[in-house]
RNA sequence: GGUGCGUUAGCAAAUCGGUUAUGCCCUGGAUUGCAAAUCCAGUUAGCCCAGUUCGACUCUGGGACGCACCUCCA
């Protein structure tokens, strides 16, 4: 029986899907006018998970997670590179799409781009309009009115008194609230033709917030199971998107809301505005990305998670030892010949299965998983070793060669194999003439190039560090 | 200022009112020419104070510290 935290309940509970045996999901994605940063890969990883676990669950699921292709940061880094909006966008989401295959995230059934919804965007706003939860400002701004929906903050667990005392930003004086945000903002003189849409509130372009409620109620319907993202994106993004689909569709938005924790450095959240950030491709540079989807997933999705150097090199030696537990034992096929999926029925699965329906308890399922390791390594079974493939499939784990891993686990630099491969016949020469200074020496030459030996009954091994 | 979350061994990170988490590191043993890998055994916990309880890391209250949101943000 599958659990989920819902942010909007405080409480981890039973999930019932609206229709049986089915997910609806819709995931905030990236706004694309740069490269995706760690904090961008959690949020892929993380729901890559979730996807994955509903599927393995059984569920039939369809996964949305929109692209913004439109906003302000887009217009203006365009402006900078003297390129059009499209240029740019379509440059970032190749570079996105190729982030998120490294780390080996799934594509979701549908990746909408804001641009292509704006007639759902605007038919949403006429309909907050008669439903009198939208007016049109003197600048020619339509805004919702935040003060006629009933039980704005529910998600945020703010009330409009508290935010009012928090306001840290001189408002625009145009609003009838100072809470009140932008549905459809009217285009500037100076804008490009590209950002400008045409409506009946005169030309313009859609606020943020309603492309998520337009994409989402268009894909997944007016009311869906799960919607997801960063936890930065709980107030106002989210509990935006409630007052605009509640208010224009009349019915309950969304059951569970779930939200992931962030990325760190140095104990601060690691964010485009702090300048604190890696993006994906630098981090790739120096670590494999099946470690680096290790790494988020041996967090809580939920937790805090703390970038540095040494907890990847700490996460590589982990799933180094995942490796070497399936590295000798063949887990090509199962028994009778044919290609063995998880065995549901055989006691470390139903503890996976336990800790993954346990709100997504990845460290957890993980910690099952090396409990397994160790398993194979006594037995040398290779249902066992079978069993710890399949499952790690299930998080989108273990799926390479075990020596393809552990050869090239970190990013190749300096001997190449040919050269490993002549050393270690020099080096069993060496022994065989009992000439272990000379052995050893090879092994130790090989060892600062990070080459690590490793003899065994069938010969000798290598991997690096 | 308001609201929310967190504080677990050297590091990372889960579970749980009473029974070995797990990974890395460390110690001893087996194995090895010596190592590495592996196996076996072991060391190191639960921010502070008070309460509830036969028993609390786990529940309650208070405090300290940290983080986040209240502005664009995954």
């Amino acid at each position: 029986m599958l659990k989920i935290y819902n942010t909007l309940a405080r409480d981890k509970q039973q999930f019932v899907p609206i229709e049986p045996d089915t997910v609806r999901m819709y995931v905030c994605g990236m706004t694309v006018y740069d490269y995706c940063h760690l904090g961008h890969a959690r949020v892929m990883v993380v729901f890559d998970m979730v996807y994955r676990w509903f599927k393995a669950s059984g569920y039939n699921v369809t996964y949305v997670r929109n692209i913004t292709d439109i906003d302000d940061k887009i217009i203006r880094r365009a402006a900078e590179n003297n390129e059009s909006i499209h240029t740019l966008t379509q440059k970032f989401i190749d570079a996105m799409h190729e982030d998120a295959d490294a780390l080996g995230v799934q594509r979701p059934d549908h990746e909408p781009r804001a641009t292509q919804f704006v007639p759902e965007m605007l038919q949403m706003i006429a309909k907050l309009e008669a439903n009198g939860l939208a007016y049109q400002a003197a600048d020619g701004d339509v805004n919702f009115a935040v003060r006629k929906f009933d039980g704005y903050g529910k998600l945020s667990g703010k009330s409009l008194e508290d935010l009012r005392a928090g306001e840290r930003v001189e408002v625009a004086s145009d609003k009838h609230d100072p809470l009140d945000f932008v549905l459809w903002k009217h285009a500037r003189e100076t804008e490009a033709e590209e950002v400008k849409w045409d409506s009946k509130w005169g030309k313009g372009r859609p606020g943020w917030h309603i492309e998520c409620s337009a994409m989402g109620s268009k894909l997944l319907g007016d009311h869906f199971d799960i919607h997801g993202g960063g936890a930065d994106l709980q107030f106002p993004h989210h509990e935006n998107e409630i007052a605009q689909s509640e208010g224009a569709h009349q019915c309950q938005y969304v059951n569970y809301w779930m939200h992931n924790g962030f990325v760190r450095l140095d104990n601060e959240k690691m964010s485009k505005s702090l300048g604190n950030f890696f993006t994906i491709r630098e981090v790739l540079k120096q670590y494999d990305p099946e470690v680096v989807r290790f790494f988020i997933l041996r967090a809580h999705y939920r937790s805090p998670l703390n970038y540095s150097d040494a907890h990847l090199d700490d996460t590589k030696k982990a799933l180094d030892r995942l490796y070497t537990a399936l590295k000798g034992v063949s887990t090509e096929k199962g028994e009778g010949g044919r290609v063995k999926g998880v065995d549901w029925n055989e006691p470390y699965a139903l503890r996976f299965k336990a800790a993954m329906d346990d709100d997504f308890n990845t460290p957890e399922a993980l910690a099952v998983l090396f409990d397994l390791a160790n398993e194979v390594n006594r037995s040398q079974s290779a249902e066992s070793a079978l069993q710890l493939k399949a499952l790690g499939a299930v998080l989108g784990l273990l799926q390479r060669e075990p020596t393809e891993f552990l050869q090239g686990g970190s990013v190749a630099q300096g001997s190449d194999d040919a050269l490993i491969a002549a050393q270690i016949v020099a080096r069993n020469e060496a022994k065989q003439a009992k000439n272990y200074a000379e052995a050893d020496r090879i092994r130790k030459a090989l060892l600062a190039d990070g080459i690590v030996l490793e003899d065994s009954a069938a010969g000798t091994n290598w991997r690096r560090v």
